[in-house]
DNA sequence: TGATGCATGTAATCCGTTACATGATTCA
DNA sequence: TGAATCATGTAACGGATTACATGCATCA
């Protein structure tokens, strides 16, 4: 799975322009489970304009620059759903936090306490964005899927997390107590 | 976070070999947040011993070949606790499992379920694994707390998918005996 | 006046994977 | 005899990020 085809299947849900991609990439539906860069969604959305598989028009705006809106052809279409034939690759999860704390013999408690709170930080604005993705949305059974997945995930980090840390603040205040 | 800390972190646990290292990464107890390919440590691991961070050691094995083994210097703990140091990166979760849901109109209702149960069979082959690894590895604190959590969020993935699959079968159950 | 948002794009660079190369031993 | 495990390493290649470049409008 590369940029390219990522691309496509976004543009397969919506018209868009590579601006309004990254930005959903960020914050939107797909935020907490794909990612990519202006240096390879613009490249990737010309290469696919070259292909056929999308087609480009370029809007005037008044007060903003102008803009190229991509929209998926048949052709992209049948391509996609070729490459969705394919079994998903495994989920690939890398957390700096979980190295950390697999090395928490290395730091104070204070520091394993504020990367803790980081990452339930992290967590907790990433549901937040989830919520506000139901909010607005459109609710269809995949986008409901897809931010339901995630909620789950999300909100067993944060319990789990919520709970360590709670008894480690306890055995600190304890501590300070004495 | 690179592969060169990886290994400095890994290796300040205890000494080991980059195959070693690797086998970790795909079935100890970083698999589940963590990889990197030989291709990446074995360079890494001269980098580390040049730099003297760690110090190497040839051992010569009866009916195996030779094996170098790696330990963390003074000077490579030092290293280590200054990037530990530094706050964790948000973890990063790809998923085309969640790509191709979010994508299901293209595809039929039995590539669906075919997906989700590849996505089962992953996560439970993960929960396995740390299964595995508490059974047989020295529980100390650290070591729990990342599996605990892996288990939590895993569990929440699969936990989610039970609920969804079973609907689904219900669904097709029910219209093949219409 | 300086930051932020909208909007597109390229080039350098980095980091890592894949594939290749080697070789002995053990197990089926 | 062929596959799997142990064990190390390099070179080619790919894919993506980062930084750079540009420019107007709005808001504080």
């Amino acid at each position: 799975m590369n940029v390219r085809e990522l691309c496509l299947g976004y543009l397969s849900l919506r018209e868009a322009t590579g601006y309004e991609i990254k930005k959903d990439f960020e914050e939107g539906m797909f935020c907490h489970f794909m990612e990519a860069s202006y240096g390879s969604i613009y490249p990737a959305l010309s290469q696919l304009a070259l292909e056929g598989l999308v087609t480009v028009r370029e809007e005037e705006q008044s007060g903003k620059p102008d803009k190229k809106v991509y929209s998926i052809t048949d052709v992209g279409v049948a391509a996609l759903k070729k490459s969705l034939n394919v079994l998903p690759a495994q989920d690939k999860f890398k957390s700096e936090f979980l190295f950390i704390m697999l090395l928490q013999n290395h730091i104070t408690v204070q520091q394993r306490i504020t990367a803790m709170e980081k990452q339930m930080a992290d967590l907790k604005a990433d549901l937040q964005s989830i919520e506000e993705c139901r909010q607005q949305g459109p609710c269809d059974e995949a986008s409901d899927f897809v931010l339901g997945y995630g909620n789950a995930v999300l909100t067993a980090g944060v319990t789990f997390l919520e709970d360590k840390l709670s008894k480690l603040q306890a055995i600190t205040a304890k501590q300070a107590a004495e």
